[in-house]
DNA sequence: ATTGAAATCTCATATTATGGGATTTTTTGG
DNA sequence: CCAAAAAATCCCATAATATGAGATTTCAAT
């Protein structure tokens, strides 16, 4: 009923990936056999295969660490994800017009990530870059997310993370959850870091399930300064242009995607 | 002799990630079936372990794309990588001074990498942005590396590209070669893309071997009003300190290059 | 040169990946 | 809403191959 019969060789040749954290990214062969407990071939026999691949590269001391095929792989993701090519455009215009940050987050596993995003100036940074897993639990963009799971999602959620910062009891958190839904974006003063405060609108797909979100973070400073319901008014118009854009052709990919993302304009 | 063995079940699993390219970017089950000759319930296996996994991801239709996974493993490549860590911040100093695009490329397999770059102003973009991946035949990026490569590769290049943009013979490459060895620096016109001029300098390890290069290009008019002795000193010199930095400690990490790859700021 | 460690090789064995075909689930069309 | 088609998964006997102990080779440092 619950185990699945999956590709073992496979798992164990990815599980070497799974080692590569922010914590620790570097690693000898070694403390690989040790925290995997593959015998000494076998460990060699995948390094090998991943070293040839570009999925690691040597580092000094025979050591290990992630190769530039991520570079590469995640240059064609940056053009294939449609949340990404469609939405990168439109991050831009509301840098542009507003302060702080906008970026898109997107649901994955069980963590959150910010696969785009775009700020006026350099100062504004957030802690999560692109790239950086977020946790499920705190923030605007998580919320809209979160209020978008299917019911049984919704509950399972309340019933782990009540007494968070969304509410005191399960009911709480479900209150809470239902008056996003019923508004259709969400504020959070100072969740993820302290004194930033970030509106945040879900991007649903066609079946009203959340693929991600789109979030403009600021300073209080900023915030203060801001008109609040030009600034929801955008990121829900926004959304909603994005799901269309989606809809009607789902294969269009932005340029602005592609190059702007990896450069830095000084 | 030349074959070597290795884990069978783990390249097939991985071959379906060679799928994905830039004219494909898209793939159906079925069609995947075909080109890579899977029974049906293999494919489903590799693919029900790459999705679950965050490598490959649904996209409408019953379509697979790449995933997120590698956007979060490139978040962590550009972190780990010494190259990419040390130079991005030199980088950011150079584009600051001169014109064009300032990048570090990346010798990996039989192709070039841009992994890393960095200009002033969002006009003058580069026709491989970071992660797409160009050949190892033309510009000044590429020469520097292929001027440092051993002897012997050196020679098998020469062959099979006599009489390209380098020279007419063979004898006639290697002699560039050499010069650009000599010289420590490379300059190309237009060899890569029509009306950019390129300057580049090799990145090498303790064992002289290239890992890589930086390059500056720039169009011509920009060029025309470039000091070129000082643009090939600052790019030398900045070459000369990465190189050092990597040596004494290869393990820091650069701020900026985690942050500012990946914002864009108008 | 000498030593020690790291990486690779050999090969018999057990493990498990594989694919044909049946079955279930999902999607599409009426 | 239901029927039919397509897509995805399951089952399982078999062949294929991944695995690890130990020997061997390569590499690094002194």
């Amino acid at each position: 009923m619950t185990a699945q019969r999956t590709s073992g060789s496979g798992e164990r040749l990815l599980s070497i990936l799974d080692l590569f954290t922010e914590d620790r990214l570097v690693w000898s062969p070694q403390d690989m056999m040790t925290a995997l407990g593959y015998s000494r071939p076998t460990l060699y026999r995948y390094l090998r295969l991943l070293r040839e691949t570009g999925f690691i590269a040597p580092r000094p001391g025979g050591n290990f660490g992630l190769g530039p095929r991520f570079v590469e792989l995640d240059f064609l993701v940056r053009k294939s994800d449609p949340l990404i090519a469609r939405g990168h455009p439109h991050l831009a215009a509301i840098a542009e017009r507003f302060p702080g940050t906008a970026f898109i987050v997107q649901w994955y596993g069980d963590k959150l990530l910010c696969v785009a995003s775009a700020s006026r100036d350099e100062t504004a940074r957030t802690s999560y870059p692109r790239g950086r897993p977020m946790p499920l639990t705190s923030g605007a963009a998580s919320k809209v997310i979160v209020a978008h799971l299917p019911r049984q999602q919704r509950r399972r959620f309340a019933e782990i993370h009540a007494s968070g910062p969304w509410g005191n009891t399960m009911e709480d958190v479900l209150a809470a959850l239902r008056q996003v839904r019923r508004e259709g974006k969400a504020i959070a003063y100072g969740e993820v870091t302290p004194g930033i405060i970030g509106m945040a609108a879900p991007i649903l797909d066609d079946k009203q399930h959340p693929l991600g979100s789109l979030c403009v973070s600021m300073d209080a400073v900023a915030h203060a300064k801001t008109d609040t319901a030009d600034l929801a008014y955008t990121i829900q118009r926004t959304v909603a242009d994005i799901t269309a854009g989606m809809a009607e052709d789902p294969s269009v990919v932005s340029q602005s995607a592609i190059l702007g993302i990896t450069e830095v304009v000084i």
